[in-house]
DNA sequence: TTTT
DNA sequence: TTTT
């Protein structure tokens, strides 16, 4: 697949909704959610707080769509990087109508829950016990960690050589880095 | 302003058309151009190249709508980056109509026009007089070059009023935000 | 000011180490900060999870260092927005070393602490009042909400004395560029 | 492959060389690039023109990498989406080095050469034979033929009031910017 | 409707 | 319809 141009969208904000899920034919999963960004300012006439909420249609497809449908919710929080589309599409009246989406879907297409099991606090002398869960849904199977960009599984190639071990991640997925690591500066 | 959230568009692509120029009442310019986006694949059943081109609206606000106004033609090449929003809008028979547009305004608006007017080559001992129109209209004054980032100098336009000096960002000799800049335009 | 050309960096991760914050002569506040990207994946020689974490090194300037050093911590998780920036210096022995640096400084610096307070869940039948505080660190002023897109409001720090009152950008009733906002800090 | 947080980079700007071209023991090609981006102001205290130049350095892996090998030169326009990765080495000193580069492979790399086939003009009334080649450098295979423009559009920014006649482009598309700087790597 |  |  070749591209001229450049086409991309990225979000971050909150679900209005749980994700629709639904399947095609293929089995192939197709998840619609609704992301809201907002803008808040002053307003300088009337000096009254305002607010913007813009909605945002994305549809995730594939793995990502599974993963959206497992452990995103209404009010999850989710970084979303896909591309514009434009759909006609024809109401009762035989009109057309157009509808933009941002869909996520293939190699550009990325989909990571933010907030995770909360991190941080730590500065502020907050036991990690009292840390409570936080952005995401109940996984369906107890298993896999959700906070991943599918899209690139194709890297592991380009990496055969390193072998070192890991431990597997918990099951609200904490942060895989290591802050005690050798930072490198 | 403040604002919850991301929500960036970044579009490279070929304007379909001249862009479209008004001004609202108090003088503001507004700039509608439509931005072609296309990918292209080789469809496996068939062997066939294929192609699929998006169109994407986008409307510039301000000193990026004048420059728009001025040297972007059908055509042209260029770097877009704004926020998706969507209006709301009645047609003829009442109903409600929502149209997405990628808005390009304000701090966050970037417009660059690419590929440039064909000059470079000095280095190359090539003389300007050969040189050809390149991927830009022709702009109303002969001066200067056009492809910049207007997005601070906006800001002149919103409150042109501000005229107070201001002090360097920081000692590091950095470009200061420098609204009173008069160049190019 | 303008720009020939992008120079963008967009990173979302956690940060190794509390900010370091320091104050230039001129009163300013300059926060330096490490980031942590990480990869995984499945080696297919071994069947092995393997893990890389990227850090990096993001330097916020003004506003946006004073908000860093007031609510993230160790862990937290942020989203940003800015340009690479490359700075030669001599080590001891005289001799030239180069640090790559991502600058979050004036318009086109963002940076949004993720996570939030906890939000979600109630889909999942969490009540609220079970919700811990989350990502930030704990805000000298009790006051408001942290998560911001602070770009705009640096302009206040870097030309204080502009206090001339603006219009509003265009009759939309858009978020003006607010410099002169209060909010929240 | 997963990942815990985003690290993206967006580039435009011009090469500041041809670019270098090496192969992996298994016949991967890695090719190395430096561009350029810049700023430009007026400083306020002097009233003089200033600029900034940021070179970036660059590197790009398998048919990316081709590609660049091929049609690429120095100052051809690009826009490059990479991720950030710092590499140590050490020097002949024995001491730690730290190198930052935008790394360009796999799914979440693009490369697009910029300025295409000329653009526009159209509106302007100009003849499209009169249009010289451009961008890219001369492919190896005849076919894909790229041709057109380029921009001088730096020098003419940092001195509009510059009329003096250019001399004409080579096939290789000469840079706008002047590559007789230091290029601090 | 662009561009290749 | 989210979030703060």
């Amino acid at each position: 697949m070749a591209s001229r141009g450049v086409n991309k969208v990225i979000l971050v904000g909150n679900l209005g909704n749980d994700p629709e899920i639904r399947y095609m034919p293929s089995g192939s999963a197709v998840a619609n959610i609704t992301i809201a960004t907002s803008e808040s300012w002053r307003d300088k006439a009337t000096g009254e707080q305002r607010e913007k909420t813009e909605w945002h249609r994305v549809a995730l497809f594939g793995k990502l769509a599974e993963v959206a449908g497992e452990y995103l919710r209404k009010g999850s929080q989710v970084y979303i990087e896909g591309q514009l589309q434009t759909r006609k599409w024809q109401n009762q009246q035989g009109q057309d109508q157009y509808t933009t989406e941002v869909v996520v879907q293939g190699f550009n297409g990325v989909m990571q829950m933010l907030g995770g099991r909360q991190g941080g606090g730590q500065g502020q002398g907050m036991g990690q016990q009292q840390q409570q869960q936080g952005n995401w849904g109940k996984p369906q199977q107890p298993a896999a960690a959700p906070q991943q960009n599918f899209a690139p599984q194709q890297q592991q190639q380009q990496a055969p050589q390193q072998q070192a071990p890991q431990q597997p991640q918990q099951q609200y997925n904490e942060p895989p880095m290591d802050f005690d690591d050798d930072i490198p500066f």
